[in-house]
DNA sequence: AACTAAGCCAACCGCCACCTG
DNA sequence: CCAGGTGGCGGTTGGCTTAGT
């Protein structure tokens, strides 16, 4: 048996509300309150509408102090730092935005915004998420436009702040390009100790920095740390990143979080990224599924550093099913729990 | 001018957490 | 502790408007 519905669906109106109807909500609700029944507002109040509907009308609409019209470019800054640190919690970012309600803000973000900061990445790349892949990797890493540092650097800090231990970074791209980052997913650059293994820059902030994927017109690769990326920790331990042919790309940071690539082929590469850790400030780092969520202690290495899947993956890939989300699940029966998993490339 | 596609946004739907008896 | 009711939330839809052909 189904749940019984709020209302008689047969006898209320729906549909787009006329002034008559406003007025008479507003007028009801400046007078008497909303008693703190919306389900008996309606009738109360002499509406032929669902309790669920006043109440959605009322707070996105009627309400004093609503604000309607252009999103101001502070207002922008703070949708996409909130939305970079906390995902699609509307009603979160709301509360942030004085005036602004959060299917307000939800439509901006599908609408606009997300959009605008395609364009502002797009811009300052030209051609780069646009035009086919023809020639050799770029030798120089290519700077991330001052739309998206801005962001990144907004969202360090908001990370450092908040002491999150754990917060994601996807770049997809293609036609769908959006700058994705929650915590749900993908680890990266999030608390003090995480960052202070990558090479900082003047401004304290880690370098960031893409590639194309030669081949994939629609996949970047996202490197942090710069060419020389380094990290120290406090046992001693260094791992380097480096992008020369035949070498395998790898770095780890102290948080256990590994990014490893390998050279597919001559100046093609790619790094995958699998699952996240977790501090809990006891020095163990807690392995994190990305999809299942749940914890556990996996050894790092994941696919070997000895490319030994490399035809495997390089079919995984290449066979993706169009989707921008680039990423692949590794889940062979026959391979070690250690090898099985979700991994994202960039 | 007529038609179509894309953009936009108010409103709806269904799930879930919380509250209360 | 449990079950039912309600509010809150995020995803999605549908219809109106605008832009393009």
């Amino acid at each position: 048996m189904g749940r019984a519905p709020c209302c008689d669906k047969a006898n209320v109106k729906k549909g787009p509300w006329s002034p008559d109807e406003d007025a008479k909500l507003k007028e009801f609700i400046e007078k008497f309150g909303t008693g703190g029944n919306w389900i008996a507002l309606p009738q109360k109040a002499g509406l032929k509408r669902c309790g669920k509907s006043c109440r959605l009308r009322w707070l996105n609409y009627l309400r004093p102090n609503i604000k309607h019209g252009e999103f101001s470019d502070e207002e922008d800054r703070i949708i996409c730092t909130l939305y970079a640190s906390i995902g699609s919690r509307w009603s979160i970012i709301a509360a942030q935005l004085p005036g602004r309600t959060d299917n307000d803000i939800k439509n901006y973000w599908n609408t606009k915004l997300k959009k605008k900061l395609i364009m502002g990445l797009n811009s300052s790349n030209p051609g780069k998420f646009t035009q086919p892949f023809s020639g050799s990797l770029q030798t120089q890493p290519q700077p991330l436009s001052s739309d998206l540092s801005q962001l990144y650097r907004d969202y360090n800090s908001l990370c450092l702040q908040a002491a999150k231990s754990v917060s994601a970074v996807e770049l997809f791209s293609g036609p769908q390009n959006f700058l994705h980052c929650n915590s749900d997913n993908l680890s990266f650059l999030s608390t003090s100790q995480c960052s202070n293994n990558y090479q900082q820059n003047q401004e304290g902030l880690v370098d960031l920095q893409y590639y194309e994927y030669p081949g994939k017109d629609n996949v970047n690769m996202l490197v942090f740390g710069g060419n020389e990326a380094s990290c120290s920790s406090s046992d001693g331990s260094c791992s380097q990143i480096s992008y020369g042919k035949e070498q395998v790309i790898k770095q780890e940071d102290q948080m256990g979080c590994l990014y490893q690539g390998f050279n597919v082929e001559e100046s093609q590469k790619f790094m995958l990224h699998h699952g996240k850790y977790v501090d809990h400030g006891d020095h163990h780092h807690h392995h994190v599924d990305p999809i299942s969520g749940f914890l556990d202690q996996r050894a790092n290495g994941v696919l070997g550093n000895n490319s030994q899947y490399l035809e495997e993956v390089k079919q995984l890939i290449s066979t993706g099913n169009g989707s921008n989300v680039n990423s692949f699940v590794f889940n062979d029966e026959n391979k070690t729990d250690h090898e099985r998993g979700m991994y994202y490339y960039y």
